[in-house]
DNA sequence: CCAAAAGTGTTCGCATTACACCCATGT
DNA sequence: ACATGGGTGTAATGCGAACACTTTTGG
């Protein structure tokens, strides 16, 4: 634990210097799953989420929306800040040294990675089909995972995923979701599967009908999805007007 | 913008560090207002929000806890992280400069103070009774301030300021609050004025009273306050198992 | 004995819940 | 024709909003 006495403004250490990072869970839906966005690093073997470093000029989320683009092709992400991740601990001492090692690369130059890492999470809203997954320069794959198929992460990053979720459905409970997840038409089950899937329950079709509708976020189009099996649905888009409006004033809850 | 090219592992110049600093929004709950802790800066003149540097070793969240203990002597204070400050131009460039002249400081050792700075939001609740407030080094003055008299700020700390009430008031929908802002025992008009001075609102006397013992996280004690006006209220106390069980998983709100 | 605050109870309406029925379509 | 999924309606229930009456206490 530092002490008072330790912190003397005419000593900036290097103990008010951090590196810092930004890492991003990416959420799509596809296929009635949820999915997300993982990397597979070249150096170290293992999956991680995306993320990358902050430029000198600039805002954290900058940053995220940068190196998101880069990710995924796309250019104007919804993403949002959630928490700051700054475990001393939360990168295991050996272990940048380990994987360079079998990787056969020098630790000449890399030094600095095994030092102590913050970590700025983010997590983004994508629409899957819009998504082209590009690995970055030191990853061989980038992939669209399945949220429950996701198996061991690097470092800390199966935690900062589940706060992501857990975030999610909290955003979930006060605020409208969807319109950066679905095309731009989509089908009221298509809405109600987005919405059973982030909560993992399952919800009453025309009670869901029913309360999506009186929040008025979206409208119901003429056109109906044809191709599919059985009776047609009708095809919905989102009213933006009354959609951001009720993502800055929330949704429900008085008090 | 940076792009990527200039992103490159083998350089990892001061781009990647950043200066990180944590402000901390106190608020204390005192003759039915809500108040927030201030320091006024020696050199700058202007007041801020308790804040300070986050050691080697240490979390954020220890961090916080050992600045607010300096500053309040309170040792377990309950606190949340909100969001991480990250503007470039949060410090106007000329600020420190500036101000150090004025007060009659060499600029010689702290040009690092004029570089970017990070700054990490923590929200804290504390009773306010058992604050005594300590100025650190860099003050002359650490006060109680009632949050509707909040002047202007050093730097961004209004805004810091303006996103921790907003984050209050939406815990307050669905976790209780009340139990690190209020003496051990109080009284049910008590926690009803709490609960009116956050949202800003008034709620009604017999609705606020069901609603709070539904979710069973008061308890009624068998004393009444006395040597008050009028009709001698009973006193509460948290049931700390209920409420401890509600703050993690929410209170009301399906879905 | 009266004003002000606190304790207790009731009604009303709306929103959520839990259903049932009909329609459209592909096999 | 029928199984499957989609569209629409309705009764029951529960919770929150609004409101009335009684009780206690200091002045």
């Amino acid at each position: 634990m530092t002490t008072k006495s330790e912190i003397n403004l005419n000593s900036p250490s290097s103990v008010y210097l951090s590196h810092l990072s930004i890492d991003c869970v990416v959420f799509g839906f596809h296929e009635n799953q949820l999915k997300v966005l993982l990397l597979k690093s070249n150096f170290f073997g293992e999956w991680s989420l995306p993320g990358g470093f902050v430029g000198k000029e600039e805002t954290l989320e900058e940053a995220a929306t940068r190196i998101l683009q880069e990710r995924t092709g796309v250019e104007k992400i919804f993403l949002t800040q959630f928490r700051t991740f700054s475990d001393p601990k939360r990168k295991n001492p050996g272990f940048v040294k380990e994987n360079m090692e079998k990787a056969g690369i020098s630790l000449e130059n890399f030094e600095w990675l095994n030092q102590r890492f913050l970590s700025v999470g983010f997590y983004a809203l994508v629409e899957f089909s819009k998504v082209e997954p590009q690995p970055d320069l030191y990853s061989e794959k980038c992939e669209w995972k399945s949220v429950d198929e996701v198996g061991e992460l690097m470092m800390d990053h199966n935690q900062i995923l589940d706060e992501a979720l857990e975030t999610l459905r909290l955003q979930l409970r006060y605020q409208p979701i969807g319109y950066n997840l679905l095309p731009e038409k989509f089908t009221m089950p298509e809405l109600q599967k987005l919405y059973e899937t982030i909560l993992g329950t399952e919800l009453d079709r025309r009670n869901f009908q029913r309360k999506i509708l009186s929040y008025k976020i979206v409208k119901r189009l003429a056109e109906r999805r044809t191709g599919v099996a059985y009776k047609a649905p009708y095809l919905y888009c989102f009213d933006l007007d009354v959609y951001n409006k009720a993502l800055k004033d929330g949704l429900s809850g008085d008090w």
